[in-house]
DNA sequence: GATGAATGAGCTTTCATTCAT
DNA sequence: TATGAATGAAAGCTCATTCAT
């Protein structure tokens, strides 16, 4: 009475890393297109080289997964970040390369900017759950604090200027072109996300930040 | 354990424009807190004074009703805008009001923001479907190219500024501030919400915007 | 790409309290049959007159559903054991009526007597939930109080007989017959769901209880 | 994230018998805590000192697992209950060390109360796949008749005593103390589990026996 | 013998929507 | 117009079991 249940094999690799980097990609896609509730577990799953059994073997639950997907999105950025190397650079010179970086890193990793958007939906919910992403993440104000302090010394920038207000900036100006793109092109018939309209966009938002910093 | 038939009803005033605003008035906080797929209908229709049928009956089904949850948010924000009355002030002062006025409204009406980071989500495919929103929209950006054109005549305003563009670097500015509330928090341990914060931070967006646009 | 659920109707009558009697009809069965967690929603609903979306709508969840299946049960005993009305018959005579009563509903509904092992399975979690159940059920202390009080004072019971205690007596030999009835079998090859066997014993049952309670 | 390949165990005695009562203890706990259905391989893999693998290495699946766990348990009672050499002492010397011993044992052992439950839940399908189990049990039976034989005899019982019903008698008494435990206090606010209730009860029930059996 | 990774079937639950009255 | 009852489809998740190493 009790129904026997016999599992049929198919054979597949055992490489538990490459199994989980491969569901964190297709799902990243997934979230980022359709929000942690509008996203679905057996899409997921279908895209995926395993089974939807994997999923919740590894990560628990679909919120288990999400938060995975954050993480790792953190840490990607993190890594992009680090490799700008702006302490070697002259304070204007790293402050533009960094306006720009974090111009184009969002315009090309849109998914990115749509998961922050689907995360603060949620009030930051998942975030706050995982404990490694602070540390992570503060460094970028680091940076910013030792542009302006050279900056100042050398007289370039403005003494006054202060690195989360500055780094706010940026990233407001730089989150923008990307997160409001589909409104903005509903009521102003405006595409910021052509790229002849980016590019422009991308001149300008330097020189707001510019005309900013400057004495 | 018998539920006996006791109408819930408190008024049955059989005023259609009350109820459907009601109903609106629901969805919006809904829609606003937990998105479009996350929104429970029936949680919507407990919260309102009215049957969960009506609101079938009035919006045709979920997404009929948060299409009519976007319309009513962009027709209020232009009574809003209207009533700022910006052509009879002074180019600077016109730019300032915009500015505050922008940020405050923001602030304010956090799940306005949230609505519109809703939208973008699932790329502006409601707001597409609302033909007035265009129209309703676009005098924003007349204005600013009344406040530019005069400014420039007066010579407190840079000729070579663009319209849209400056728009965009002010409301990005702005939505910035509310839409990564919390992502930021988690982040950064900064509470973009927290009323100084709000403060110093509005007067940096002035700084930031009237640095960018004086001669 | 929102995709519409559209149920197809299949019109079926409209009474909630025959649908839930129903309902629980059949998960009594399935309950005790199979126990918690060896019961099956979908076979629940398979023998029902709706669909498993009631089960649901009605009783919240599997749990749910199991608790009015315990609840109902315990209403149906005390309104078969108020029937029996004690209170009007001579001391020896009720008592016996109510042990022989005992024994016959515990023989007639098995099911029953399978659900409360299943509840102890549990560690009675369930019942404890359930409000009205100990009200319920104290009445029968107080018939038994009645009974030795009367029969006390009229001398043919002992008068140190205590009310739980003796009612424990009777429920363990009740009981007994159908709980352990398979493993008797069993290990004894011995079936007491035999009626030839079923009324020894309930003669051997009555003849216990007398020669403990008598003076 | 990524697990290290960490072997868990401390002991990597390979003895057989050491590994199987091992796993029988474990899954004595677990089924007798959560009943066939409810109990999970996984939580039983968990708590042994092997792995998931073995127990199906061992015992083939979770049901022959669970005959095993059976079978294990009779075994054990049979031993205990040949230790007490009944028939070395006096009629109601023996009866009464056996009615003290069944009580003791039962309350002692609640898991193999719970586990005897579990199995008439599932009607004794199970226990008549155990072939060695009646010869083991009927034992119980024998020592019964022989102490009602020398009672009789010596004019302390009565003759007319079936050995069959007087065991029954017994074990119901002493079972239903423990198997009705957690229904009992909900409803009657009554802990039979408690030591001083159950100390009063257990004289009780020898009273019982007693009354029942004497000349 | 031993272990982590993998599997498919099936389980409970939820959801937007519509009918009968 | 209004409302509780009802619905099918599908969503998230769990389980006993087996493979590759």
């Amino acid at each position: 009475m009790v129904a026997k249940r016999v599992p049929k094999r198919t054979s597949r690799a055992k490489d538990p890393e490459r199994t989980k980097s491969n569901i964190i990609d297709v799902a990243t896609a997934e979230f980022a297109e359709r929000g942690l509730s509008g996203a679905r577990v057996d899409r997921i799953a279908e895209r995926t080289q395993t089974s939807k059994r994997m999923l919740y073997y590894y990560f628990g639950d679909k919120e288990g997964l999400y938060r995975a997907v954050l993480l790792s999105y953190y840490e990607r950025l993190r890594s992009s970040e680090t490799a700008l190397d702006l302490t070697h650079q002259a304070p204007l010179a790293a402050l533009r390369a960094l306006v720009e970086f974090t111009f184009d890193y969002h315009m090309k990793h849109a998914s990115i900017v749509r998961l922050v958007m689907v995360e603060n939906i949620h009030k930051g919910r998942h975030v706050a759950k995982l404990p490694s992403v602070t540390p992570i993440n503060s460094t970028i104000l680091d940076s910013m604090a030792d542009i302006i302090r050279r900056g100042a010394e050398q007289g370039v920038l403005r003494a006054e200027l202060n690195a989360f207000d500055l780094y706010t900036t940026i990233a407001a100006l730089c989150f923008f072109n990307v997160s409001n793109r589909y409104t903005f092109r509903a009521i102003f018939r405006h595409d910021m996300g052509d790229s002849k309209e980016a590019a422009k966009r991308r001149i300008s938002i330097w020189d707001v930040v510019h005309r900013y910093v400057r004495t």
